[in-house]
DNA sequence: GCATAAAAATCACAAAAAGCCACATTGACG
DNA sequence: CGTCAATGTGGCTTTTTGTGATTTTTATGC
């Protein structure tokens, strides 16, 4: 039979990965029996993989480098997400780039119902496109290696086709002068992203304040939420204020925290 | 006959995606046995599904239907996706479909390098592209909500881009005559797959065989394996022979098992 | 290499929760 | 007044959960 918790624990380790038997029953306030019992018939079905004291999904222990960096500065970027997730209504359409911080503002959207969503990221695409009614164009092409996006000419022209209420973009690095990226296909594509949208917001924690970006993206201008952790620098702070751009700052509240993660 | 208290059901379960029994009784202010009796006729209905406990609407509680599928005679389809992948050598190229099976492949195919491949299935993306130097080439488009891939035109034209060493096709339905599907998009993909590789080989687990599948996909000419979990009815068999395709049985039992004339 | 301790998994059993059925009560309506 | 549908109640069954004893696995010391 199937509980309510099988699918929690699917949808935690989702987001995590992996986690220890006992972490999920911490989580889900139940006992170490209990979740052991709902783990195994998945794991019989090849659904999770065990190791001693943790489980996993199937496919995706021992993984690439962008799910490593998913972990740097997680807990931040969580927060981040989830307060973007606030901006974003059920039937909404929205544009995702390619990004850990924007992998995680999909995660914190699998509660929401008939989006639309149009990304070149085939990680967010995977989370969202078989949820709630929702809808997803994915920018095909020939995937990188590291992030496992679709870039280039034909992913332009995808996303060109589109014009969505609200595009989310993270960007490699921010300096008063606005926003600037690390890869000129990345930016192209964030670039176009921004004109096919009618609002604007723009994810990053605070250690890309400051960072001497190669490529410039876009000015403040247009942007109409920047959604980070920390105040970033006067200088930053006064151009967004200048460029009439909202600045976001979720509180890292614990107590109201039902994912717990910090 | 749909009392006001159904809709007050849908209402909440609308925004809190699921409830449990105790919680809607309390809301509603009847008894739980009411409760009980009003959701009943909505499950029975499909618009909300019930697990022991809770309920929650349809699409919201329980996995999706793919992840379901793949539960479903998993063990068959690794064993069958693990000598599948014995006939796949490092720095091949690839073309495979949308499946549960072609999925498990994937799977087993993660300790491979330099894989090129091409595909509609973004689960089959995921897991290949961020791994020991392969190239993976995604067709994009709006994906289908159960399986996560893309299909129609733009597809086609992505997939008719390519030519691989071996195609992997998983299929809905095999009878004396060949290779049926279900599905007139997935049919027009696999039959494109087909001519665009040197090679070509179908996996399907037993279940498949006899079913009366609803468009044809191609007949047994020109299929160089046939990989399955038991022997196929006589009459494919023959079938199979006739037309100089291999029929490839992994012994269930066995841990390593062999390619088996591919 | 083997013994030992610690952590985790498994098993069995009792308690709790949820579900189900039959029957009584209520209130509307002709 | 009788009928009928809807609701609540209590008894009973089924499912789920927690606990503690026991076994297995993993790590560690000699």
């Amino acid at each position: 039979m199937l509980s309510k918790r099988h699918s929690d624990i699917l949808k935690i380790l989702e987001t995590e990965g992996t986690a220890t038997i006992a972490a999920l029953a911490d989580r889900l306030g139940v006992s170490l029996e209990t979740v052991r019992r709902d783990v195994k018939p998945l794991t019989e079905a090849g659904t999770l993989t065990r190791v001693h004291g943790a489980v996993g999904l199937a496919g995706q222990l021992g993984e690439a480098p962008f799910q490593k960096r998913m972990r740097e500065n997680a807990a931040a970027k969580q927060v981040i997400a989830r307060a973007v997730a606030g901006m974003v209504r059920d039937g909404d359409s929205l544009m995702l780039d390619t990004g850990t911080t924007t992998s995680f503002v999909a995660r914190e959207l699998t509660d929401h119902r008939r989006l639309t969503v149009v990304t070149n990221s085939t990680d967010i695409a995977r989370i969202l496109a078989t949820r709630n009614g929702n809808r997803v164009f994915l920018a095909g092409g020939a995937l990188r290696p590291d992030s496992g996006a679709a870039f280039g000419k034909s992913a332009l022209d995808f996303i060109a086709g589109f014009r969505v209420r609200l595009t989310i973009l993270s960007v490699g690095a921010v300096d008063e002068t606005g926003l600037m990226d690390y890869d000129l296909e990345e930016a192209e594509l964030a670039r176009l992203m921004l004109t096919r949208a009618d609002r604007r917001a723009v994810v990053t924690d605070h250690t890309k304040f400051g960072r001497a970006g190669l490529i410039r993206v876009a000015g403040f201008d247009g942007i109409d939420a920047l959604v980070t952790d920390h105040p970033p620098p006067p200088a930053i702070a006064t151009a967004l204020t200048a460029a009439g751009a909202a600045l976001t700052l979720p509180l890292l509240r614990c107590e109201n925290t039902p994912a717990g993660g910090g």
